[in-house]
DNA sequence: AGGCAAGATGTAATCGATTACAAAAGTCGA
DNA sequence: TCGACTTTTGTAATCGATTACATCTTGCCT
């Protein structure tokens, strides 16, 4: 019953190529799924007929059958974020080595869509779920541990029973920041942080209080602008800052976008950078490394974090719902360029030494 | 026959929606899809079912059955890139409006994985495909054709019949990048080129030679280098120019990321940008506007590319294959910014003026 | 009340594979 | 050559929805 137009064709299925080979349609099932479980001479016969027919199996109905999709649902906040796409491609690599593949969910900052993909993965059509938006409404939380679909939370720590998480340390490349920028003499710092409602803006915010505590410093030595981990974020707190009486001389940006954004709109009003100011962001993106200077940061693992979440996923469909303990916690690195130095109490003219040093987060 | 552990629970089905509710599963199936269908009583009654049950329908089983997954395969070159992200985002808003779903496959420039979507389209998982690889063997085509799946070309010509091309102007912006050069008066100039398999590089690389020979020059008058649209690729073309002893001083790079690292490595060896040499890039991504000095360049209208390309595909797929001609071509918008400018003859302290001004480019 | 059209619901076939189970074919030693 | 056992193949049920067609209600007009 081919529809209108495009489906007119030949529309071969398996029956038709165990009609060709003259065997029947469990053989050629048998064939492609595990060859050696049918004689040479058989399995010869079906080959050619796969071939000659030119048969691809329909996996809507296999699915169907086998109750399995082969396929992971992983759901981004925003694709256009080089962090993201790089930890997908870690999560693709992991997937594909697997027989795997996976649909990506953007959500666009975009609440609506994301009862859809809940729906899509509710409805069977994935095996399971890897999540990395920073904050699920607790009733999808719960409809989905009800379907008991295997999930792993990435970048946005769910602290759910039966929920792995895998992220990046966080907190502790927080700390190490605002101590890296102590160490340099800062005692004045600022903060652009990520947006409120998500988790990870909320341990590298704790990550950022960490190291002012264990700095000695108090309320009047810090200031918070608030972000969303974008160029325009950096470009606003850039703003707040240059209209302060008393600058900060260290400023801790919770992504590097903010931190170029940031480091664009001063730089423009004459703060020179590093000497006046010192600017340290967090990602390491390919990009830190083309702005002017060169942005000093933490570089998140972001392949391997994508592999690894991917890689437990994988093992709790394969395994099934693990009572284990499967949390990952990755470490950064400090790549130390050219937009932090020390404090100067008299910035004149200083010359700037180029650098190339990268240096492991010690813990 | 639940599955080892994580499908142990009640899996719900149509058939025990439909008990509960005493009405028949075609009656249930009709309030799902087209609740008018069913008087109001036995609506309600359906409807309260549902809701008590928790049922979600298999979409596995609906797809099989109505030979539709609602859902569109997306096939990219690198998904690192922001070019794609974007225009992603774009046939996602389009997709999403009508109802449909997508796949994004990412090709990381490994032709291996090209089998794997090849496949995935094939198997009937999805009703239709966007290509936005710049070449595809020439096997598969002819495979997908015969399969008659709804297909179309982004960012990169097919010259197919049923495949329409949903692309930028490329040839005639390249041309008006070189002819903008020009009236700035340089005469000498360097292009940074895509991968030449390409056929979006092939069509840039024409735009080039259009320019050059409306300007009236001739070979002697401009370099070109190889490239692969990425950051690594401008680090490459600068250390070649650099080694020039008649250096250009108006470059064309094809891509913001080769302009873009074309630029760091130049200037870091002493060169001014804009005083000594002239850059403009192409694709506009927001990153050239948060570089130093901020790159002018032709931007792509890359979510309108993206909507454009997914409304023509779901003409194809509702419509079935058309005879009609449904190429696009969009134009780009030139935006003027810091890093090009008038050709000095002797270049010694100009002062820069702050620009802020985006022109149509006029075909 | 009777008749008829329109509307609502149910029955059962269908989509295209996989796979449990049964049946047939092959292997091998006595 | 005859079991006994293993290997290979076939038959038919199954996955979970949709939908053509048949049947049953309902409403309305005379």
């Amino acid at each position: 019953m081919s529809r209108k137009g495009w489906l007119s064709a030949k529309e071969v299925r398996i029956a038709d190529v165990a009609r060709l080979a003259g065997v029947s349609t469990a053989t050629v099932s048998r064939v492609l799924a595990d060859p050696n479980k049918v004689r040479q001479k058989t399995r010869d016969l079906v080959t050619e007929a796969v071939r000659r027919s030119g048969y691809t199996p329909n996996s809507v109905a296999r699915n169907l059958r086998t109750r399995r999709t082969m396929t992971a649902l992983v759901v981004v906040p925003n694709l256009a974020n080089p962090v993201f796409a790089q930890i997908l491609r870690g999560i693709d690599d992991e997937l594909t080595q697997s027989g795997y593949g996976l649909v990506i969910g953007n959500l666009d900052n975009c609440a609506e869509r994301e009862a859809r993909y809940v729906e899509l993965a509710l409805s069977r059509q994935v095996d399971g779920i890897i999540l990395m938006n920073g904050r699920i409404p607790e009733s999808d939380k719960r409809t989905m541990r009800e379907a008991e679909l295997p999930m792993v939370a990435m970048c946005a720590a769910i602290h759910e029973e039966k929920i792995p998480n895998v992220v990046v340390q966080d907190r502790e490349a927080s700390r190490a920041a605002v101590e890296y920028l102590v160490r340099l003499g800062h005692r004045r710092l600022g903060y652009i942080a990520g947006p409120p409602p998500n988790v990870i803006a909320a341990e590298r915010l704790a990550g950022f209080l960490d190291g002012i505590a264990e700095a000695g410093l108090t309320e009047r030595d810090f200031v918070c602008w608030e972000g969303r981990f974008v160029f325009s974020a950096g470009v606003a707190a850039a703003e707040a800052f240059l209209r302060l009486k008393n600058r900060p001389t260290g400023i801790y940006a919770s992504s590097d976008e903010s931190a170029i954004g940031f480091i664009k709109v001063v730089r423009a009003a004459g703060v020179r950078i590093p000497e006046d100011v010192s600017v340290i962001g967090f990602d390491g993106i390919e990009f830190a490394d083309y702005v002017e200077p060169t942005l000093t940061t933490f570089r998140q693992p972001l392949h391997d974090l994508g592999r690894k979440g991917a890689d437990v996923l994988l093992k709790m469909i394969r395994q099934g719902m693990s009572p284990e303990d499967w949390n990952v916690r990755l470490p950064l690195t400090l790549l130390e360029r050219d937009t932090t130095g020390p404090f100067l109490r008299d910035p004149k003219k200083v010359s700037r030494q180029s650098r190339a040093r990268t240096r492991v987060l010690s813990q």
